[in-house]
DNA sequence: ATGGTCGGCTAAACCGGTTTAGCAAGGAGC
DNA sequence: GCTCCTTGCTAAACCGGTTTAGCCGACCAT
């Protein structure tokens, strides 16, 4: 015989108390609506049975979750390698348990965005760095959620946060300009791969070519940029490279520059997750922080303090984001009166520490013209 | 007169298409049930009107959510400040997007995990961290959810994960004891502060003392002491000083150590998090790392080798253990046949990089009587 | 006695899908 | 001609709560 009791339902509670369902649930919801006694009565047999309401079935009624969502352009584990995704979340959380929301993370579901966030039972969702040309973001847009874009291109109907990423990347760049270097080699943040959709009623997705010139990315290239053109100098293509925003990804992004025979004195990466790893393929080739390679990073994550040498970084109020995009969300889940798309714009602010510092041929009094490929690693002078 | 469209229900594209509710579910679900060109039809009508199934009645028909929820003992806010979590979370939103689960973080809801869960709404939790001391958790155990523990006392009837703390532990005593080190600090990570809870349903949950004695902190201290304990040595309470695990946690632990006339040699931290801070106040008040203060720290973040200077370490496969989590847990939520109850330990093992070395007494030949309380910083000889 | 109000409770509708049971038409087999 | 499948579709039940509308009796005022 079976002995698998499944949960107790309302009308399970209800049947035991001598009551209907109806008492039950004022029970639970309004219970100055019963007589005290009755009240304490239908509780008891409630905690007798081990009765707890069943949520799923609460939401389908009330047509509300009490859940936020944070969607996420790629998966988790890679959204997670990067310590700036930690702080926004922390932001987040912080922002919605403060109110008594829930928080869900909606990533890619067999690759598509859209069928995970069709999948997922949440009120309004904060989009992390979703570009305006995902191959989904219509899909997105049309799912009829409230949404608010962080560190995206605005998109009409939406409320958005941004941080003055160009003016942020314009200090990063004149201050190694000041310093000095004149080749430096950018470290940008790819987008997310192309979808590989199959996903449900994607017309034409094929042949979408990841293109990393659009949201942040964009932006903070023309924030350094203009420091160049301001200077009177560029900032040629072939300077920019690109990979995931983690140390790994800063690693390999800094190593394969180097094999392609960049022999920049100073980089301006666009993550400090990128910064500390170039960093540390650039001590493996045998360079010296600062002495032989400046390095900036962008974010001002906690540790950008604490690694060695402690990070010269672009600092921005991460944790802030994520609050003050729930905020923003929450007046439209909650459909207050004065409620209407917002746009907020944060500031940014150059944080000098101790990864960047003059650049050798500065100190050298004579630039020193383009090594050949496939030099020796420690072939830059090392005093 | 409202404009306010609401969202089309399956009946509005039922009506429309001239067919039954049941063929446009079948049109989604199970279009083989179907002409083929019917369910095409439908669903050209279907994406005409825009219509999204809603996912929470789906979730109440199936009796299924495909989510999975991340239990965590205290706020999202605090544990996300520990890079231990995001690494952690890592791992087990990998393994359960590699499923097709969703993923939810359910945290205490105006204080009461019990609250929350009862609100959540996931196949089956991952809890982490959660001690078996915790106030609420039989009410947790209670809810009836397929749970695995992570770094937890085992609790019966539940799988669990922990890795092997107190070797770990223990080896990073025996490595400073090693060196010389006698006069030794260790930073614990403390539990959650008592949940305040007027919470549904709490009896007695007041008087309730945090006690750092259970789960995590309790075996990797014994791990400690038994290191100490084979060297002869005592390692007294008063040595013991615990904090958040955070960087702040552990800047703010050594402060109040220092404060109260602490001079130790040694710092064993129980997080990366800890040690970071740890090293930071310590040379606020003029240590040099490794030279007069060794430092080792716990869990091993991606972060560890690249700080300043980088950081002996115990290491843990992190996102090997959300990942093991997710694998377990699934089992049971799926009614795999052979499932029961499982327990895996994972190892751990020292990490020895460079923010250890001799004790400085070692290196003068003759240990030295503890300083005055609140002496100046820089009191200890800089050679 | 009559009508009105109020406190305490209930029956039934409802949320928006999925699933079960089964109907009707067309073709095959005998 | 009759039965038996098979294909394509549908009506109704169902998931498990919440919410609406309203019943019933007690109490109060007239």
């Amino acid at each position: 015989m079976e002995r698998r009791r499944s949960r107790p339902r309302i009308a399970d509670v209800a049947r035991e108390a001598g009551v209907s369902k109806t008492a039950v649930s004022f029970a639970f919801n309004s219970p100055e609506r019963l007589a005290a006694e009755t009240a304490v009565r239908i509780r008891e047999v409630a905690g007798a049975l081990g009765y707890r309401p069943n949520p799923v079935a609460r939401q389908l009624r009330q047509r509300r979750t009490m859940t936020l969502g944070v969607l996420t352009p790629q998966a988790l584990g890679v959204m997670f390698s990067n310590p700036f995704f930690a702080l926004f979340s922390e932001g987040v959380a912080q922002a919605a348990e403060e109110v008594g929301y829930g928080l869900h993370f909606i990533s890619p579901l067999h690759g598509s965005l859209a069928l995970a966030l069709g999948r997922s039972t949440v009120d309004g969702v904060v989009a992390i760095g979703l570009s305006a040309d995902h191959p989904e973001v219509e899909q997105v847009r049309g799912a009829g959620l409230p949404m608010v874009l962080v560190d995206s291109d605005d998109l009409p109907g939406h409320s958005s946060i941004v941080v003055d990423d160009e003016a942020g990347a314009r200090a990063a760049a004149v201050h190694v300009i000041d310093q000095g270097h004149r080749e430096v080699l950018v470290i940008a943040v790819e987008g997310p791969a192309p979808a590989g959709g199959d996903g449900v009623g994607a017309d034409a997705a094929d042949g979408h070519e990841s293109s990393p010139g659009e949201g942040v990315t964009a932006r903070r290239l023309r924030g350094y940029r203009a420091a160049f053109a301001a200077a009177g100098l560029e900032l040629p293509a072939e300077r920019v490279v690109a990979g995931r925003a983690s140390i790994e990804g800063g690693a390999s992004a800094f190593q394969r520059a180097w094999a392609l025979g960049r022999r920049p004195t100073a980089v301006l990466a666009m993550s400090d997750a990128m910064a500390i790893g170039a960093m540390r393929t650039a001590r493996e080739v045998g360079l010296r922080i600062p002495d032989d390679l400046s390095v900036v990073g962008f974010d001002d994550i906690d540790l950008a303090a604490h690694v060695d040498p402690p990070l010269t970084t672009v600092h921005q109020p991460i944790r802030q984001k994520g609050a003050d995009a729930v905020r923003l969300l929450l007046a439209e889940v909650e459909q207050r009166a004065d409620h209407r798309p917002r746009r907020l714009r944060l500031e940014t602010r150059l944080t000098v520490r101790e990864s960047t510092g003059p650049a050798p041929s500065a100190r050298r009094s004579s630039p020193q013209s383009p090594q050949s490929p496939q030099s020796p690693p420690k072939a830059r002078p090392t005093g």
